[in-house]
DNA sequence: ATGTGACTTGGAGTCCGTT
DNA sequence: AAACGGACTCCAAGTCACA
């Protein structure tokens, strides 16, 4: 997102962050946070790096694999 | 959103309710706060209306026109 | 196992209006 | 003030090949 305000990717980067924080936690790769998410393992690798905007469905498929409610991903 | 699974659709409305509930608190109107937001007036409407599966950087605009931390909208 | 660039497609988001 | 529709633009979503 190179257009996107300095404030808005550093809230994309912050959300890629916890997430990769909590899949550790939980000793999985990316790939099997991707198939527990039902989501596609790239995909999960960009949102980590803070490069999507991921909307609110993907926010809960992610909240609901990695077992915290979505209100702690933000 | 036609296609989405049940429970996905139940977490934008469940999104756009809290919107709507925090919005009327503020005693604001749905143009009032898409304007503070700097989003569309058509847009919250659908938002509130659990239409729109809307995405992270649109959720922290509307946290912080709300005054809530992005969390506490999901 | 992860990073990255490129790509297509569906939907996010805007703008015009009427009810 | 809010719901809703049509027509549009542009980006999120999702996938792939390759490093």
């Amino acid at each position: 997102m190179p257009t996107a305000p300095d404030d808005e990717r550093v809230a994309l980067s912050a959300f890629g962050r916890r997430v990769r924080e909590l899949r550790k936690e939980l000793g999985l790769s990316q790939e099997e946070l991707a198939d527990r998410a039902d989501l596609h393992r790239t995909y999960v690798g960009s949102i980590e790096r803070g490069e999507r905007n991921v909307a609110l469905i993907n926010i809960h498929r992610l909240a609901k694999a990695l077992g915290v409610p979505p209100g702690d991903l933000l």
